[in-house]
DNA sequence: AAATGCACGTA
DNA sequence: CGTACGTGCATTTT
């Protein structure tokens, strides 16, 4: 772990220093104040239940440091990296802190999720018409532990956190999101921090041997395809390959890019099929390959000295309400190929628990589209118990369930996950191999069995141009100023946009509640078992020894009321030595 | 050193 | 001509 450090700035500078001179092992920053529903912006409120201390900020004496010291003398460490961390730093150890920068960076991208930048800085530019310094300046001040000259910056950054304050509860208020925030998205933050502090445990052993392989693997690959080439290459640059594969081999060319040709892997699969020069297998080997190692290499480098790997989530980065992953992303791990789920039998449970458990929402897209659309024959499809595509192949098809071919399944699931993100038709048909009248003809015959969400769908796109942006279920809103551009791939892709922002955005939202409902119900029971990773419809946690079935069942209870819908929310959970073997 | 483009992993 | 992300490498720009 870091060295620990005590940094105190703005208005609590005078703090700050006392503790700077008691070495006091906790850091922690307070740069302002920002409370939705309560007043007392210049007051720094701390309290665990038992006792509760306030100190005025803008006249800190002698007595508040003694109060605060002693407050602080049993604290467990916490290092503090940004804005979410100082808050967690305070949540994570019991206490309650109304008044931090953070809850304002969370305020700001809820009133604008459209938009990137949550520093004080930028929101000060954007809510108050200041110009500060440049972005960045904010968060520097906060993690510039040292820094010489930051009192001035910080009381700065207070002063403006602190005018934030009416004009982003006006604009929470105005825009009916105060709820979402103090709600939601306020208490998980909570719940992200005590996911980010567990991390998930890494057999290092195991990683270490993978990464062997997977090393002589991309060496062979590399090598048999510079003898099948004739020269070596360097098979990362795009470039190179460019000139090896449509000057040096003269293959066909593949679909243009901005600076040539593409290489991609779909377009090799294809100049394969057409040249079957044995340089391409291997290209790809390599490119699989590489890849893989790579990952690799990253888990291993970024996990801590405590054996775990601490992903960073980020609150405030998706237009859809949906988490993101950092440092590493832990929601990208390989699911689908053989040879990339070998990564996850990496991730095992630590000392004092026994296994891992996957619980996952079953098609929740679909749900949610079910129940947004109201359309009666998707709601009969979920409620029939029926597997979800063969139902709706049947009904487009009019045929029995059982006369369903593989293929008339696997078209219609397309067409089903393809509604929710815009597909066109000509998507349809080149994702299905099929010609473009085949996929329009399959669209209609859709719509002619589910009406409702032809309607739904429209209405969505019609009523974001009206309004100036979708809302979710929560009432999550994406602004779309797109929808009005004279450019059409411009408001194109504002409608697709349209069309999947409810829907993404409203499975954040149940996740998010789920987490809540699943943390509070572990606590409640006295379980030791804990969430380590939300990947947007799945959860992982590390289960301790004997809860194993109780909280199968209490993770399902939680996640299947975390909203009421017309359709049912169905989960599926698995249980494992490994992430490999929890997925199901 | 920073920005851009391509490629590719996830839901 | 498919929504939402993050990361790494090569290459180009500053």
């Amino acid at each position: 772990m870091e060295a620990k450090q005590l940094h105190l700035d703005g208005l609590a500078g005078g703090l700050e220093k006392w503790l700077q001179a008691a070495n006091h092992p906790l850091a922690l920053a307070v740069t302002g104040c920002f409370t939705p529903s309560m007043g007392d912006a210049d007051t720094l409120i701390l309290s665990d239940g038992a006792q509760s201390l306030n100190i005025d900020l803008t006249s800190i004496c002698p007595a508040d440091e003694q109060a605060l010291a002693q407050y602080l003398a049993g604290s467990q460490e916490k290092y503090v990296t940004d804005y979410k961390s100082t808050w967690h730093a305070l949540h994570g150890r019991g206490l309650e802190l109304n008044s931090v920068s953070f809850d304002a960076a969370l305020a700001g991208y809820i009133a604008r999720p459209d938009q990137r930048g949550y520093s004080v800085a930028d929101l000060s530019q954007r809510w108050l018409g200041i110009d500060q310094e440049p972005t960045g300046q904010a968060e520097q001040t906060l993690l510039d532990l040292d820094g010489l000259g930051q009192e001035e910056a910080s009381v700065d950054d207070a002063a403006l956190t602190r005018a934030l304050v009416p004009v982003l509860t006006g604009q929470l208020e105005k825009t009916d999101s105060l709820q979402l925030l103090s709600q939601l998205e306020l208490p998980v933050s909570l719940t992200l921090a005590h996911m980010e502090n567990a991390g998930i445990g890494v057999d290092m052993d195991y990683l270490e041997q993978l990464l062997g392989e997977l090393d002589s693997r991309v060496t062979h690959a590399a090598q048999n395809a510079y003898d099948a080439l004739g020269h070596t290459i360097n098979l990362s640059s795009p470039k190179q390959l460019q000139v090896a594969l449509f000057e040096e081999l003269d293959m066909p060319k593949t679909r243009k890019t901005k600076t040539g040709y593409t290489t991609n892997a779909e377009a090799l699969e294809e100049l394969y099929l057409k040249t079957a020069h044995p340089f391409l297998g291997y290209l790809l080997e390599h490119r699989d390959a590489i890849k893989l190692r790579q990952m690799v290499e990253t888990l291993r480098k970024t996990t801590r000295d405590d054996g775990r790997i601490h992903t960073v989530f980020q609150q405030t980065v998706t237009t859809t309400g949906r988490l993101s992953s950092t440092e590493p992303n832990m929601q990208n791990i390989p699911a689908r190929s053989e040879e990339g789920m070998r990564i996850r039998g990496a991730f095992v449970p630590g000392e004092g628990y026994e296994a891992l458990m996957t619980a996952d929402y079953s098609q929740i897209e679909m749900r949610i589209m079910a129940h947004l659309s109201k359309d009666q024959g998707l709601i009969d499809a979920f409620a029939s118990g029926e597997d979800l595509h063969r139902y709706v192949a049947a009904l487009v098809h009019g045929i029995d369930p059982a006369e369903v071919t593989s293929q008339q399944r696997s078209h219609i699931k397309a067409m089903s996950y393809g509604l929710a993100y815009g597909l066109s038709t000509f998507g349809l048909s080149r994702q299905l191999g099929i010609s473009r009248e085949e996929a329009a003809s399959l669209r209609k015959a859709y719509f002619a069995r589910f009406g409702g969400v032809q309607e739904y769908l429209t209405g969505v796109v019609k009523q974001a141009r009206t309004l100036g942006y979708t809302q979710t279920m929560a009432g999550r809103r994406r602004y779309l100023p797109g929808l009005n551009s004279d450019n059409y791939a411009t408001r194109e892709a504002a409608e697709r946009a349209a069309l999947n922002a409810p829907i993404q955005g409203t499975a954040a939202d149940i996740i998010k509640q789920a987490m809540l409902n699943v943390e509070a119900a572990l606590r409640e029971q006295g379980l030791a078992s804990r969430i380590l990773l939300q990947v947007h419809d799945e959860l992982v946690l590390e289960i301790a020894p004997g809860e194993a079935e109780t909280v199968q069942q209490l993770v399902r209870q939680q996640m299947e009321s975390a909203a009421s819908l017309s359709v049912k929310l169905e989960v599926g959970v698995g249980l494992g030595k490994t992430w490999r073997d929890a997925a199901h």
